[in-house]
DNA sequence: TTCTCCAGATTTTTT
DNA sequence: ATCTGGAGAA
């Protein structure tokens, strides 16, 4: 990127009075634009460091922020507030929540116990294993239904959807828990119900700067009019092609209506590109044209220099991985540092390929995202504890662990104890005489008060619960060695995290580490090793790289079949293609596979029609030697009948007759059910008696029942 | 209460 | 293929 700022960027940051909306294209240099505008209130115009308020949408963001403003400032330690929209109303929360009812030390529940607090509401009204009210799907509705971005069409789907919703808050307020939503929906009614506690926060906040300003919900919207109301100045910053989350209720709209909500609002647009060349724009600029939900935007870069544009067709996802492997190793060579080398997929399942072929090689890789370190069963376990520590109510981690290590307490004495008390662990101080599994219920409720007692959190107080418990003698006795082993390494991990949190944090409280440790997401901390970095697209918004791999381009995969039927949902997902391309600064690959799917169960794919709506002259195509001819990847995308690769003349009509959904019989498996065939010639058969069995139809003979 | 076996689902993206 | 949850046995 240059040095020098130009004339709109420098127009954006001079601009500290009044509203201002800045309309930022990829790698126009938006973040700069933020932390210059810090950067000049604090130093220029001698604005308190914490009358700054800079609110970002993850974790990553907001770090990188904190750390070129202090760069910027040049000092160690900065008091403006940056953070994200949910830690900075948990700190809000933390102070208020009383004002609603619930208890200082509410605990924040993560999607995977609200998803089990959903479940048992299923199963408790009727509803367990109706398809329609699939535990995911009623938990992405309810919180379409809370931040009010629910379509009718699937309200209408769901027509106990509002009764499941009352059940569902009330359980949460009665064990003092909030879900991610509720920290930005309690915050709002706060403000709305209090004024003099807005009017504390508008005060302490009169300079507001927002990024990623298109992937607000109408309640991070509500949030920012009520704390901008009164205040000097107010920065937004936003794409609307950038916009990926409207499956999470984020609204792009809410930049049009910005200036129509703000009086007096200023717009500036940046439409210089500092990051890719020319010729990425190109095929960027190509593909986001399709869209019709846009204001068209003209990118331009000054970057004319070659970089490498290839569109590889994969016969299978392995050699998509080999690919890609090759070529990263060929960029090694060149000297691209594998840290500036990016793979990219739609959904983290896609990366598994990837990982094969890197291992097998030897490159270096890292997954950013992904499965998290904090969703593993034995750190939710130990967390679980420290949560019922601090939060007696929290009946969904009392649930969790009053049985882990075993203490002989299962369902039914669990509920026993729910009809003594509601809150099952104020029914432990309860319990009559003769009571089942009294002596371990009595047992277990002086654990956690004894660490309730303790003044101290740090380390130690972590080591000593792990030890009390007997967590470590569980593992050994129930777990395989090699399994016990990486738990065991997991948990002094989380010893070591509870250590570096209290280096730095100035008061250190188990609460504080709670609420860290809850909206904590992205748990790869910035390594600095040399590694290729594997992620979602999702994951890869704000980053950049030398040189840029998008694979699974294949239809149904990306676009995501689910978003197929939509023009909207489409619309997201070529922008979502967008970003993809945009990361890149010099070289772009483009992958897919003509056969996509799980071992059991591969499918014959068409390339992305994102692909096609590149112009041809802009890629150049790369196949493997034994793959198609050119013109027939090019039609591949049209033509969806496509012959076995082995034909096999002798046996081709008997296994043509076999489909799948057949029931056949084998000589020793016996009767089985035909779940799929693949490439005309591999089965795959459920058999009754030996399980499922993958058979290749030229070696087997089948007799069809 | 826990264990064992079987059936069924699972794969979208994240604070 | 691998994980979960349910039913039935120990």
């Amino acid at each position: 990127m240059s040095t020098q700022l130009n004339s709109n960027q420098q127009e954006a940051i001079a601009c500290t009075k009044g509203p201002l909306l800045v309309l930022a294209g990829a790698g126009s240099g938006k973040t700069r634009v933020i932390t210059s505008k810090i950067a000049q209130l604090i130093r220029e115009e001698f604005v308190p460091e914490s009358h700054i308020l800079a609110v970002t949408f993850t974790n990553k963001a907001a770090g990188e922020m904190k750390r070129r403003a202090m760069g910027m400032l040049n000092r160690p330690h900065l008091g403006t507030t940056i953070s994200t929209f949910h830690s900075l109303c948990l700190r809000i929360l933390r102070r208020e929540a009383v004002l609603l009812g619930y208890t200082s030390n509410f605990s924040v529940c993560d999607s995977a116990d609200a998803l089990s607090l959903i479940k048992r509401i299923l199963s408790e009204t009727g509803r367990k294993n109706q398809k329609e009210y699939a535990p995911k799907k009623v938990q992405a509705l309810i919180s379409a239904v809370k931040n009010q971005s629910a379509s009718d069409r699937k309200l209408e789907q769901l027509p106990a959807i509002d009764q499941i919703l009352d059940q569902y808050d009330a359980a949460l307020r009665q064990n003092d828990l909030m879900d991610f939503d509720d920290l930005l929906l309690n915050t709002v009614a706060i403000f709305e119900q209090n004024p003099s506690i807005l009017a504390h926060y508008q005060s302490q906040f009169p300079y507001m700067l927002v990024d990623e300003f298109q992937d607000t919900n109408a309640t991070q919207y509500r949030l920012i009019r009520l704390l901008a109301e009164t205040a000097i100045h107010i920065c937004v910053v936003g794409d609307e092609d950038q916009s990926i989350y409207g499956w999470r209720g984020a609204d792009f709209e809410n930049i049009l209506n910005f200036p129509r909500d703000f009086d007096g609002c200023r717009v500036i647009k940046l439409e210089k590109n500092y990051r890719s060349t020319s010729k990425i724009l190109d095929i960027a600029n190509a593909v986001i044209s399709h869209n019709s939900m846009r204001n068209p935007k003209v990118l331009y870069s000054d970057i004319h220099t070659d970089g490498e544009f290839v569109l590889y067709e994969a016969p299978m996802p392995q050699e998509e991985g080999v690919f890609i492997a090759k070529q990263v190793q060929a960029l090694r060579q060149q000297g691209v540092p594998l840290n500036d080398i990016a793979v990219l997929y739609r959904a983290n399942y896609l990366s598994r390929t990837m990982e094969d072929a890197f291992r097998r090689r030897n490159i270096p890789y890292r997954i950013v995202g992904g499965y998290k370190f904090y969703d593993r069963k034995e750190i939710k376990d130990i967390l679980g504890y420290l949560r019922i520590i601090r939060n007696p109510s929290d009946n969904l981690s009392f649930r969790r662990i009053v049985n882990v290590p075993r203490r002989k307490i299962g369902p039914a004495t669990i509920e026993k104890l729910e009809s003594i008390h509601p809150v099952l662990f104020k029914s432990l101080e309860q319990l009559p005489d003769r009571f089942p599994r009294k002596q371990e219920l009595k047992e277990f409720h002086s654990i956690i008060e004894s660490f309730r007692k303790r003044e101290d959190f740090g380390p130690d107080f972590l080591r000593d619960l792990i030890e009390r418990i007997g967590y470590i003698e569980m593992l050994k006795a129930e777990e395989e060695t090699l399994e016990a082993e990486t738990r065991m390494e997991n948990l002094s991990e989380l010893v070591t995290v509870v250590g570096d949190y209290l280096d730095a944090e100035e008061n250190p409280t188990l609460n504080g580490f709670l609420d860290t440790v809850s909206l904590l997401s992205d748990t790869d901390e910035i390594e600095d090793d040399d590694r290729v970095n594997l992620m979602t697209i999702h994951c890869a918004k704000g980053l950049e790289f030398n040189s840029v791999f998008v694979c699974g381009l294949e239809e149904g995969t990306f676009p995501n079949q689910r978003t197929m039927g939509s023009s909207r949902e489409l619309e997201e997902e070529r922008r979502l293609m967008y970003v993809a391309i945009t990361r890149a600064k010099q070289n772009l690959y483009l992958s897919f596979s003509r056969e996509r799917g799980w071992k059991w169960d591969m499918n014959r794919k068409k390339m992305s029609r994102f692909v096609k709506e590149i112009p041809l002259n802009l890629l150049k195509v790369n196949r493997p030697v034994t793959g198609l001819s050119h013109s027939r990847l090019l039609t591949a995308a049209h033509s969806s009948s496509i012959q076995p690769k082995h034909p096999n003349s002798d046996n081709s009509e008997s296994t043509c007759t076999i489909q799948k959904g057949d029931t056949v019989m084998h000589h020793s498996y016996g009767e089985g059910a035909v779940l799929n065939v693949v490439n005309g010639n591999r089965m795959v058969v459920k058999f009754k008696r030996a399980g499922i069995k993958v058979l290749n139809s030229r070696l087997v003979q089948l007799k069809k029942d």
